[in-house]
DNA sequence: ATTAACAATGATAATCACTATTATGATAGC
DNA sequence: GCTATCATAATAGTGATTATCATTGTTAAT
């Protein structure tokens, strides 16, 4: 465990947000200032495989990374590009239900909503925007 | 319409497949041989802004495209990296639900299954591969 | 038929996100 | 202290996608 491994766990547990390869480099530069980015993505990639992060792959933005590796839902915003966790409970029995019913191996499933958050929203009314 | 646009929508059309922009260009290309990539990429990305094809962006493999623009969900062979449509029933109700609960405004869903596929399950058992 | 206006193309350069390479520095066992 | 090991920093490289731009259809008016 490095300081640049733990630097970038550290980043990762103190935010709520989903945030980008990029992102958590500005962050972890903070405290380790001569961090490569090619060091992030190594360790990010690694954390993935030891499963104690999970990349997400949005429609539009690149790939973001959540500390919390549990099952969950998520809002992708198509204003500001935010993934927000949702709470709506999780279906447990749908991946044994498809795998029954189609003979597929089914070990993960993941849904996620789109639209336009509350923030964006907002700025809509404030500026009178028309969408 | 061009006669490129005209071939990359054919070739869409014709295939029950979720193809890659490489792959549709090798497709183009037998009906129009001196296509250029970027063509096909520059109507990909038109096609999907109007609404005529959607874009999948998997986990892993690049981005796909999807000629059936209704709802509806699909299954990510993690082994090659194949997608799948699932006739499971859509969740009608599930975008209204968290938009009254959460005040986000949620305009579409998308639901992904991700495991391996009759195909590389055969495959398995054939080579006696252990995983 | 000719021209003008304009949209779409093909070729290629550029960009972007990410990965491989390589030489270096820290750490641990001998 | 010396060497093996491992993660690193720096940088070059890759592959997918996009931007640029001169050229080529296409259409409409003359």
């Amino acid at each position: 465990m490095s300081k640049q491994k733990e630097a970038i766990i550290r980043v990762l547990r103190e935010t709520s947000s989903h945030p980008s390869a990029e992102w958590i480099y500005e962050q972890v530069r903070k405290d380790v200032p001569n961090i490569g980015l090619a060091t992030v993505y190594r360790n990010l990639r690694l954390l993935n495989e030891a499963g104690e992060v999970s990349e997400i792959r949005t429609s539009g933005d690149g790939t973001r990374f959540d500390y919390n590796t549990r099952t969950h839902y998520h809002f992708h915003c198509d204003r500001c590009g935010r993934i927000l966790d949702l709470d709506e409970p999780i279906d447990t029995t749908i991946e044994a239900r498809i795998a029954r019913r189609t003979g597929l191996r089914v070990t993960r499933h993941h849904l996620e909503l789109g639209g336009v958050c509350l923030d964006c929203q907002k700025l809509e009314t404030h500026t009178g925007a028309c969408v």
